[in-house]
RNA sequence: GCCCUGGUAGGGUAAAGGUUAUCCUGAAGCCCUGUGGAGGCUUCGAUAUGAGUUCGAUUCUCGUCCUGGGCCCCA
């Protein structure tokens, strides 16, 4: 006999631990549901062009991707802002600004598994489109630090700002590629690196002077690093965007969080605020949240309209997640063969009020209740042929071993009460 | 793609180059056709996989697959 296993890096999710994901998924959902926004779904594959499109062709080896029978190349999705950014080129364009999207979606990506990292992963993330405002920078960062507080989990936020990188990388070039280069290096941290490319493609003394020192300027008092930043960049509308969101973060409360100039994205589509949260106890995957402003849609076809969005990585979240699922209330229906059908009207009544099950095994009477014992009901009904016959039918509390006589009404009201 | 680690029933384990691979737990059934948790009995269930060495491999060697962890990457 042949067994069959799982597929490398993807997991089997059984009852017990799925109550827990679906607990935490459902919290998330409310509260997002709250902050006005709403589902999206978009299909498991999309065109591999798609992702290229947004990423590049370096991304080909981490993307399952096959051609199907019409000669199409299709991808698994990777990620999930490219397809919602499509979904709104195709459908949304019309739709009243700002719109504001989420989603809870499995994602594929052929990478070598490790702690808090498969290759079939779960994100749960929001985009907002259309507003390209410090208020929706500040929006979408104060929803992603309520969601990870949600989970009882203590996150550390890191922000960053692009535009004024930006600002200061463009007086040293133009040419897209080296600044994509220098981005990377700026955000893996090799400073050393990124000091011999400088003086390799020969930049100006003053401007990598400002941009080492920008890139340098971090700390937990926002309002400090601003005015370091300042004293670099000088008079910078951009920065101003950035202090204005800063304060507006007060305003929801967030007060713990580092700035960070030394943030940066390889890829040019970022536009101003990038954010990562961090937490504790996840070895080298560490980061649970990544955003950051962006404007995806003019590369797919779409008007000059920016965006904001971030993704949680749900399984991340889930394995430093302590909470354990809770328990329904549950009744087992313990009948004999003669009376069983009578059994399973009553399991039917019940069932509107309280998690209710019947034997599908013809269990005689002690093999019932050890079944229940073992299953952990929390009470047995005893269906039998003096209950019938009485039409009173006895409840037995499994945890105290207590039982007591009650009528069909009765037995309703007991269970309704229990909500 | 690279490095380290491990792989014996569903879970946890023992042992050994040589008859039928140990024990606990679990599941199913019976003892027990109206009162569970205990106990007894029965049954089910494993050496990841391929090759090599050998008279003989589950044990030794190598490859593959997979687990866990790290590097790279992280859109």
């Amino acid at each position: 006999m042949t067994k069959f296993e799982k597929p490398r890096g993807t997991r089997d999710f059984l009852p017990e631990e799925m109550a827990v994901r679906r607990k935490l998924e459902n919290r998330f959902r409310e509260i997002v549901k709250r902050w006005g926004y709403g589902e999206i779904m978009t299909p498991v594959f999309e065109s591999l062009d798609l992702f290229k499109a947004k990423s590049g062709e370096g991304i080909l080896g981490e993307i399952y991707y096959f051609e199907d029978k019409g000669e199409r190349e299709l991808a698994l999705r990777p990620e999930l802002t490219a397809p919602t950014m499509r979904a709104f080129v195709n459908e949304m364009q019309s739709f009243t600004k700002p719109i504001r999207l989420f989603y809870f979606e499995n994602c594929f990506r052929y990478e070598r598994p490790q702690k808090g990292r498969f290759r079939e992963f779960w994100q749960f993330g929001t985009e907002i489109i259309g507003s390209d405002k410090p208020a929706a920078d500040a929006e979408s960062i104060a929803l992603a630090m309520n969601l990870i507080k949600s989970a009882g989990i203590k996150g550390y936020l890191s922000i960053g700002n692009l535009a004024v990188v930006r600002h200061v990388l463009n007086k040293i070039t133009d040419e897209s590629e080296v600044k994509d280069k220098i981005m990377r290096l700026i955000d893996k941290k090799e400073f050393e690196s990124l000091d011999n490319y400088l003086e390799e493609i020969g930049a100006d003394f003053n401007s990598v002077s400002d941009l080492k020192r920008l890139i340098s300027i971090s700390g937990n008092d926002a309002k400090e690093v601003i005015t370091n930043a300042k004293s670099v960049v000088g008079d910078l509308p951009e920065l101003d965007s950035f202090k204005n969101m800063i304060e507006l973060l007060e305003a929801y409360g967030i007060s713990e969080y580092r700035v960070d100039f030394g943030i940066a994205r390889g890829l040019d589509y970022y536009t101003g605020v990038v954010f990562e949260i961090y937490a504790d106890g996840l070895g080298a995957q560490k980061q649970i949240c990544g955003g950051g402003s962006y404007k995806l849609i003019p590369l797919f076809g779409g008007g000059d309209v920016a965006s904001i969005g971030f993704g949680i990585g749900f399984d991340r979240i889930m394995e430093i997640f302590t909470e354990k699922q809770d328990k329904d209330t549950t009744v087992n229906v313990i009948s004999m063969p003669e009376t069983y059908k009578e059994g399973i009207r009553l399991a039917l009544v019940l069932r509107h009020y309280v998690c209710t099950t019947a034997d599908i095994m013809n269990r005689n009477f002690g093999a019932q209740l050890k079944y229940a014992n073992s299953s952990n009901a929390d009470y047995v009904l005893i269906v039998g042929e003096k209950e019938i016959e009485k039409e009173i039918y006895s409840l037995k509390d499994m945890k105290t071993g207590e039982q007591k006589e009650l009528t069909e009404y009765e037995l309703i009201q007991f269970f309704a009460e229990d909500d």
